[in-house]
DNA sequence: TCAAAAGTGTTCGATATACACCCATGC
DNA sequence: GCATGGGTGTATATCGAACACTTTTGA
């Protein structure tokens, strides 16, 4: 029954592209969210595991998924980072809609959306999303199915579609966020941290050497990065200071700044 | 015949919809554009008239349409933009997705799309870009049907679906873009221009004073910003030297700049 | 006492800001 | 000659870049 309904909707489709010659695209569309962690001075980027479900012989992907009817595109990014990882109102960036026509086209892509989704699927618009997140964050699972891990920036397999562009656009987007609101950069490290940690995410947003001792003034002059009394432990050097992030004075600096935009 | 058609599709999505329990959207992509021109110290958007087709009692929207099949985003905003100006491969800027379920279910906005496209459109996200423009080219119709004007940025009526939003985002953009390539700010003013047209700009962009004297040492340190021995004509006082961009000079400045991202 | 990373200050040049007056032209 | 906008220079403040050594700690 469900197939022969199938069927009859594909034949209706084909008729009706024939008949009205309507050359529209009617699609639907997904979110991909490209999420960074950041951990022993280099970039991770969480990504979904497959299994049984792979992809030709690819097992990674991006996490993502097709919108509902009820959602906006923020909405279902939302949905699924939750679903995925249990974290609500994750920080988000739409950054940018990928829309080639073949973007879903290989055999493998249409076979599996096929099975995930529905039979039929004959284009496939996303949008995607960027965010940061604390790596040694709990991550669990909410629909229990999908697993996720990390994997390093640098080490990121081939991935089904058009991912593996989707990542590499992202990279520079980080900067721009951070440019924008530099309280994000905060999201990608532990909630106490050193200097030096904070030092090389510097490094790796701008992908280059900064000097730690301008970097020092630079951060001795951020009021919302406030120096704890603790230290780290267990080190045979010179332990280091922790530092945390104070949101509450970084709003406050902040407004100084901001004129309301006409 | 073509109605029965109709009628059976929409039943058929209508059952499809029940049986499977899918709520994912299957909908149509349009891209809207914002186009700005500068003249007289102020902006102006190109807008589409509507005429006999006005939506409701609004006559202008943002020039936009759906995409077609083998179309991605960028070519469906280009082809858009050549079929209502003329104007072959402008420069183009996407930046974002508006995805609002009710965003396209004004009664006005459906009966307009039913006739203007295709009936039973019963959802439509749109992808906005941003163009810059010189208002005084000359902008030639090609498709024959729809004619543009421009208005001014504070002069916008109330338009249809949640064009006024996208048009609000847009400005902010055009911050963002100069900032990441000064070169598209000539395409706002004319061939030749004068020292305070270009001032005039600056102003606008960054919705602020700038004194010119300051403005003007770092013009003359622009230098593919070349002075021409014309000058204005006509003017009852001291006349203004005509300038003009040189993007061969743009482009070699900058190479001496761009490293090649990793 | 050594290895390993933490932490610190000064100088210099470039860039942005603030500010006031003379110049050329048409009427 | 006067009204109108065109065009210029100087002084100061701020920010980022360059640069080398001492401190703390565990092993």
């Amino acid at each position: 029954m469900l197939f022969l309904l199938l069927s009859l909707r594909r034949f209706v489709r084909i008729i009706l592209n024939d008949v009205m010659k309507t050359k529209f695209i009617h699609t639907y569309v997904s979110v991909d969210c490209v999420v960074f962690g950041f951990d022993n001075n280099q970039f991770s980027i969480l990504l979904v595991q497959l299994d049984k479900e792979r992809i030709g012989n690819k097992n990674l992907k991006l996490p993502g998924g097709l919108i509902y009817d009820h959602e906006d595109v923020d909405m279902a990014a939302l949905r699924i980072l939750y679903e995925l990882t249990g974290i609500k109102r994750m920080n988000l960036r739409q950054f940018r809609c990928f829309s080639s026509p073949d973007r879903a086209s290989h055999p493998d892509d249409i076979r599996w959306m096929d099975r995930a989704y529905q039979p039929n699927i004959d284009r496939l618009i996303t949008v995607s999303y960027l965010s940061l997140c604390k790596i040694d964050k709990k991550l669990k699972n909410i629909s229990g199915f999908k697993s996720t891990q990390w994997c390093k920036l640098n080490e990121l397999p081939v991935m089904p579609f058009d991912h593996n562009q989707i990542v590499e656009a992202s990279f520079l987007e980080i900067r721009r966020w951070v440019e924008h609101d530099l309280a994000v950069m905060f999201d990608l490290l532990p909630h106490k941290f050193t200097f030096s940690q904070f030092h090389a995410l510097y490094e790796a947003v701008y992908n280059r050497k900064i000097d730690p001792r301008n970097f020092y003034k630079k951060v001795k002059n951020m009021a919302y990065v406030v120096q704890l009394d603790e230290k780290q432990p267990n080190v045979r050097h010179r332990a280091a200071h922790y530092y945390k992030f104070d949101k509450h004075i970084y709003k406050m600096v902040k407004n100084q700044f901001v004129i309301l935009n006409s």
